[in-house]
DNA sequence: ATATGTGCAAAGGGTTTGCAGATAT
DNA sequence: ATATCTGCAAACCCTTTGCACATAT
């Protein structure tokens, strides 16, 4: 992914602590804040929290980032794409993304509430294929 | 609805500030620690905040209670009942209950992730019908 | 009578802020 | 050249904890 693109179009600059907070998500898919930090202090040391709480924070109010909140977890942050859901795993805390089709689900809440829906956030919890084997 | 019942169910003493933060939980539908406590201070004026903590705390762990987390929005509380979605209003803050049926969502969910189903956390986003008229 | 719950104050943890120096454009 | 970003430390929440007293069973 173009992360300098998407930074540009967004006119906010390209630096190097941008860049590896993108990198760190795009790869590990969803990560919390201390976790980037984590991993971020090992590629470029001198990042501080605070840059990366600052970061996290513009990012998500220009949707380059979004937050996935799941209930009795800790919140974490996604490269922002096609619309999607997510899975939980309750013992093991994975996440992963589900591309399933929900817009009949969306056109009866719009139509049960009256509401203009813009987006949507969505968690299934359970448990996933190799924690419900043991 | 019955609060003294489902507390003794789940072996926790029936106490005025129990009832209290259920009563306003229930009143409200959706309700912040915060502003569980501003409310509460005119009832029960001696009730802490320490102890609308713990008390929310070990009614979600008993299944009395449940959080509504929702991105870029404080967490809530309601008092657990029939499974349902929500929808909140992005500019007034509403959140509301939405009785659909999502079983064909989490069917395709299950099929395509492989995991076992427990519960399902979702919120849609948007505008309330008297907020999109403004 | 006993286990549990409450209120208080202090501690803890995560997040934000202000500022001076550094960096991207 | 200038606006923006970074790192640091302090400040600022919100939330949890420990303890002595009170209350529910």
């Amino acid at each position: 992914m173009n992360f300098e693109k998407r930074l540009k179009a967004k006119n906010l600059k390209v630096t190097p602590q941008r860049i590896s907070i993108l990198r760190e998500i795009e790869s590990n898919g969803h990560i919390s804040i201390e976790d980037i930090y984590d991993k971020i202090k090992w590629i470029y040391p001198s990042t501080s929290l605070a840059t990366i709480y600052k970061n996290v924070a513009i990012m998500c109010e220009t949707d380059i980032l979004s937050e996935v909140k799941t209930p009795g977890m800790k919140q974490k942050y996604e490269i922002n794409s096609t619309k999607h859901i997510h899975v939980t795993c309750q013992k093991c805390g994975k996440l992963e993304d589900l591309h399933v089709d929900y817009s009949m689900l969306q056109e009866s809440c719009k139509n049960l509430s009256g509401y203009d829906i813009n987006t949507f956030s969505a968690v299934f919890m359970g448990l996933c294929p190799s924690c419900k084997d043991k």
